[in-house]
DNA sequence: GTCTATAACCTGATAGAC
DNA sequence: GTCTATCAGGTTATAGAC
């Protein structure tokens, strides 16, 4: 009856290299990273990380691959969820985003800078294009709005959660806002973004555009 | 009487550098852009970058300072004016923005993504924090809605402008959608936004989100 | 002002001792 | 597995000819 509870405090060092090139990768970007800096976080010398890791890239495509797939899983389970309505998915995914990007603030704006430079590589496994163009999300959002292009919605609703932390280093370095500030705004948001989205899925715009492009479609 | 007629259709050597170094740093970001990318961009030769700049970080300094001012410049004017309309200065806002965005679509990831190391640097001069926090915007907002930050409505309304190009890389690479529908929807944003920002200040957010703060503002 | 050649430095990766 | 020492290649910056 004896348990043999071994707690493992010691982490691996092949963890400790990860842990360590997922924090500078993230706050420097892949260029400005230089695998001494990774090496001196881990605490360890920059040999290691090539035996346990053959390259930078290879160490880079390992935490990148981790990364997008930390950004953009929060959305596949809630916006193919056939059990909720569309305001359940607005409510998750707006808390989710959040909540999650309050405990990794830099996450987007290093998934998406980096991306810009070769997008395929990282995001041609997940799918992601059929993900959201086939999802139940895009259904519910047509069948409530068939007027608007279900992708303005999904924009607002992501560009709403995900656009004040790409933000956040100017907010805070021109005073626009403190960090307490800042945790308040984004808590508040939680409730405020499906309210906003409920509204706009409410409002009739006005005919207004039709005025402005007289020619055909 | 005879006119002369000056075309200048060379462009100083000090302007094609200059030139080429936006379109490359922009493109690659800060660490990324190799001296001579530029000088091959600009089709001449190395030793000229630091003839008349005197370093790589000099060149990006002054690349830096312009684009910041590119992407921060369109604000001032408008949330100032003190001859509009709380619903003038969105409409002008998510026009301004767009218009200039479709024309510099990399612009945003790149600002967003370099000020991330060294924000005071190149934000300090410009005052953005005074200028957004003391507009008459801001007043005007406050006024309309004073039991909502208003912060919360200029971060949607930049979000929605801005957001929609930090993301479309990813758009574009997944196949969410391409080039034309992109430009698209754009469009259709600039009628969109005001009309949303407008629900926005319209709505009355349930009373719950008085349960949660019960404590003294 | 513009070029070629090269210096001075930095960075990723490896060899080899322990 | 882990370290020190070092190599090989690339990058910024400059010297010096034209």
């Amino acid at each position: 009856m004896a348990k043999k509870i071994i707690i493992d405090t010691d982490i691996s060092t092949e963890e400790k290299i990860r842990e360590a090139a997922r924090k500078v990768f993230t706050k420097k970007g892949y260029a400005a990273t230089r695998t001494r800096d990774i090496a001196e976080e881990a605490g360890l010398n920059l040999a290691l990380l090539n035996y346990y890791f053959r390259s930078k890239e290879k160490l880079f495509a390992e935490v990148m691959t981790e990364k997008v797939q930390q950004l953009f899983g929060v959305i596949a389970p809630i916006i193919n969820d056939p059990s909720t309505q569309l305001n359940t998915k607005i409510v998750r995914l707006a808390e989710s985003y959040i909540d999650m990007l309050s405990q990794h603030p830099d996450l987007p704006i290093f998934v998406l800078s980096e991306l810009r430079n070769n997008p395929v590589q990282f995001t041609s496994k997940m799918q992601i294009g059929p993900l959201i163009k086939d999802s139940i999300l895009i259904r519910q959002l047509i069948e409530k709005r068939p007027a608007i292009n279900p992708l303005h919605f999904i924009t607002n609703i992501l560009g709403m959660a995900i656009f004040p932390f790409i933000a956040q280093p100017i907010f805070l370095s021109t005073a626009i806002m403190d960090a307490r500030q800042f945790k308040v705004l984004m808590t508040e948001r939680k409730t405020l973004i499906p309210v906003w989205v409920n509204g706009m899925l409410e409002i009739e715009p006005h005919s207004k555009t039709d005025k402005t492009n007289k020619h055909e479609e």
